[in-house]
RNA sequence: GGGGCUGUGGGGUAGCUUGGUCUAGCCUUCGAGCUUUGGGAGCUUGUGACCCCGGUUCAAAUCCGGGCAGCCCCA
């Protein structure tokens, strides 16, 4: 039986203290590590793999719709920072300086990029001439600066993160937003497909949306501890920052034109989501079609054995599709092994002692619910690929019981505060005045409206100022 | 935005109130050796720490100030 106390795995239960669990849970499954510097945080091996799988797929995506890669500078000097209004209100009090370089000063200070508009705009203004430049779809792969001084969480929140952030222009507002439908698939796809996040995808309030854009949709996620975090995003920019940074071509009739724009992102907060999200009172769960290593086989015996050590290298072979660990250490027992695959999420486990040698066996074991079946050597193959499968589908279900379970619906504040105690998404009507969103949130401890519902709200009544509702909107506490 | 708590080897902690006995104890990890292996084995042995800067004092892990870092709660 697993000791208490002096154990490598997790000391506390998800359920009963969650933020020492995801502390211990990042740490102790070597996802992340803190750095010197708070709020930046070091992503490990083990998350950077599962990254750059998801970027692997996001980018190949992007590029099958037709948007290239491109790289900007990390660096944006403020005066083309502040040519959109809005853009600068919103970004400036998180924004990181750099103001000297050795012992002097610069002549213009520069901003760590929070995000690229201001000075990818600059060079569309430049590259848009005439409407057969057009679509402009490019898109970076980079880290943002956001130098937020409430408390970090990694992957939650951190000041510097790392996404893909693409930037669009089109002649027409028709062709925009067709791009914004495409996106929301590629994004879907994979948080569904390879992360096994079903997510909630809605259009934020005025007061919610990205500053400087028409308007802002997302996903959102549940996880555990009661909170909705944003996912990937997509903006519709207008004309606003076409406006601002003149980014102008003639048309097939010789008329200057503003072009129409969009923003769109995915980070690596989702890394977090998912990690908390599939995770349990052993440690980390990877959905199989991220796992770098989708099996680990472990030969149980002295160690020496050398005919269970030659069948695990021919398994190896065999499931080479796999990409499988073998656990040949000598000095740990086979429990030890289990506990430590277990805590860093392995999906499938394959024993291999005596016992199935004997017989041309292995006993499978999932690492989602420790069920346990002994599988023929020759039906190894196929049952691995299937159990993933299955593995990959218990885990979207999971996901999607627990985000449908924790939404609720209020009409009454009384009701809402209720709901939001109870660590709910909570539907409401609500009104479009920006004061009642603020509102919201000082009585509710942080909730904040999260995306408009297609909920019919006629004849409902906000629930903050008890005026007519103009929508039913999502609410919850978020990061 | 406001408040609270915390910082001792890789991880968890004792010591701090009442400064000296601390040459910093314990569990675990890690290294070496023996031994063991179907759910966190055992023995021997070794490595490894007082967050940083300043102050008080004959003397600071301990008291004071500042900084940095982490956590929690409220808005």
């Amino acid at each position: 039986m697993s000791p208490v106390g002096v154990s490598k795995g997790i000391s506390v239960k998800k359920e009963e203290n969650f933020s020492q669990w995801y502390q211990e849970l990042i740490l102790k499954a070597e996802l992340a590590d803190y750095s010197s510097v708070s709020g930046c945080m070091i992503l490990r091996p083990r998350s950077y793999a599962i990254w750059e799988k998801i970027k692997e797929s996001i980018d190949k995506d992007f590029k099958e719709a037709g948007i290239e890669d491109a790289y900007f500078p990390v660096f944006i000097p403020q005066s083309s920072f502040e040519k959109e209004k809005e853009h600068l209100e919103g970004f400036s009090p998180e924004v990181a300086w750099v103001t000297e370089a050795g012992n002097r000063k610069l002549s213009e200070r520069l901003a760590v990029r929070p995000t690229s508009e201001t000075i990818m705009y600059e060079s569309y203004a430049k590259w848009i001439r005439s409407w057969r430049d057009l679509p402009l779809r490019l898109n970076q792969w980079n880290n943002a600066v956001r130098w937020e001084f409430k408390n970090p969480v990694p992957f939650f929140r951190t000041r510097e993160f790392l996404w893909n952030e693409g930037h669009s222009a089109f002649a027409t507002e028709k062709e925009a937003l067709a791009e914004g439908k495409i996106l929301k698939q590629i994004y879907q796809k994979c948080c569904e497909e390879l992360m096994a996040l079903p997510g909630l995808y809605g259009r934020k309030t005025e007061n919610e949306k990205f500053a400087g854009a028409v308007f802002t949709e997302k996903f959102h996620y549940y996880i555990q501890n009661g909170r909705a975090l944003e996912g990937p995003s997509f903006h519709h920019d207008g004309q606003n920052f076409a406006k601002a940074y003149n980014i102008s071509f003639l048309d097939k009739n010789g008329n200057r034109q503003y072009v129409w724009q969009n923003t769109y992102a995915i980070s690596t907060r989702m890394l977090g989501v998912m990690f908390v999200v599939h995770s349990d009172n052993r440690g980390l769960v990877i959905p199989p079609r991220l796992a770098e290593n989708k099996i680990v086989i472990v030969p149980i015996a002295s160690g020496i054995d050398d005919d269970l050590l030659k069948k695990a290298h021919e398994l190896k072979k065999i499931l080479a599709e796999f990409s499988p660990i073998v656990d040949t250490r000598d000095y740990i027992t086979t429990g030890e092994k289990f506990y430590d695959w277990e805590l860093k999420g392995i999906p499938i486990r394959l024993e291999l002692g005596q016992r199935e040698l004997k017989n041309q066996e292995v006993t499978l074991v999932k690492r989602n619910t420790f069920e346990k079946r002994v599988v023929k050597e020759a039906d190894l193959k196929k049952a691995i690929s299937e159990t993933l499968e299955e593995i990959h589908n218990e885990l979207f279900k999971n996901a999607e019981s627990l985000l449908n379970n924790n939404i609720e619906k209020a009409e009454t504040k009384k009701d809402f505060l209720k709901l939001i105690k109870a660590k709910k998404i909570v539907e409401i009507p609500l009104c479009k005045n920006v004061r009642c969103e603020e509102n919201l949130k000082e009585i509710s401890g942080g909730a904040k409206p999260l995306f408009i519902s297609n909920y019919d709200a006629k004849g409902k009544k906000c629930i903050i100022c008890g005026n007519d509702a103009d929508y039913y909107v999502y609410a919850a506490k978020t990061y």
